[in-house]
DNA sequence: CTAGAGGTTCGAGCGCGCTCTAAGTCAAGC
DNA sequence: GCTTGACTTAGAGCGCGCTCGAACCTCTAG
């Protein structure tokens, strides 16, 4: 597989392909006569697990550090491990947060609504401002 | 309040804080006789609820354009609405997207533990490579 | 034989969100 | 009066993760 077809598979551009393999995040790949990069099937699942890691926010110099490990062998399964949960329970904690952002969303988006309701049935539109309010206070953007 | 206290309340820096104000986040702070920013307590709700916006990966430009709806004034409600019902989709989407891979990093680290525990057992260890690997391909970082 | 699609390398550039520096001002305490 | 430290401004710089451009090469179809 050429890089182009690589890149419709896998989601990732030829451009952060390249990048991706030049900061060694992706294996240096094998390359045919006319010296173009030739792909194995078993690439992408290497790039959806990279994917993941990236989804939850891994920094590109924490994958690094994980792809170097498994480069390194076998033996350093225990620390792969480690990173691993130590991402898990970041991503945990992201995830809480998330949920709790999503509560106050909530009550804000009610608080709107309920606004728009008021303003349609009497004709006397309402603030609803004690809280994220600035209104008028700032005039130029 | 002066703005070393602000940022000690809010968690963002002094620099931060004048960045904001600089960009549009925040309101243009009254000065005080030397020059200073002063602020009142209220600030503090706005920033608070900025910081959920940027929790949830609301980029900087759009919490901007929220920011001038609201000083536009309150007919200006819905569209604010619209934006915070948008946001909570992507937010919600996000955020199954980050359970489904909690999920996949779950059954990675499960691997690791039980090739652990095989090399603790018996004394041969073994491989568990058929899915992210790329192992002695890659020899230079 | 030629055109065009798609590949190569190297290195510069970009968008984001800060973060910091320099040079100066001001107010309080010794 | 002098020092200290928190503040002011304008503007440069940074770390991240790409993204793109330039110049060149190679394979394939017509």
């Amino acid at each position: 597989m050429k890089i182009g077809e690589l890149a419709k598979r896998s989601g990732l551009s030829a451009h952060t392909i390249r990048y991706y393999e030049r900061i060694g995040l992706l294996p240096y790949a094998d390359r045919d006569a006319g010296g173009r990069r030739d792909y194995d099937e078993s690439i992408l699942v290497w790039i959806a697990f990279l994917d993941r890691l990236k989804t939850t926010g891994m920094p590109i110099r924490d994958m690094l550090r994980y792809a170097e490990l498994r480069a390194a062998g076998d033996h350093t399964g225990p620390e792969r491990r480690r990173m691993l949960e130590e991402h898990r329970e970041e991503v945990r904690a992201h995830l809480a947060d998330l949920q709790s952002c999503l509560l106050v969303l909530d009550t804000k988006i009610d608080t709107y609504v309920e606004a728009e309701q008021r303003t349609h049935s009497h004709d006397e539109p309402r603030q609803n401002d004690h809280d994220d309010s600035f209104g008028a206070r700032q005039a130029r953007t």
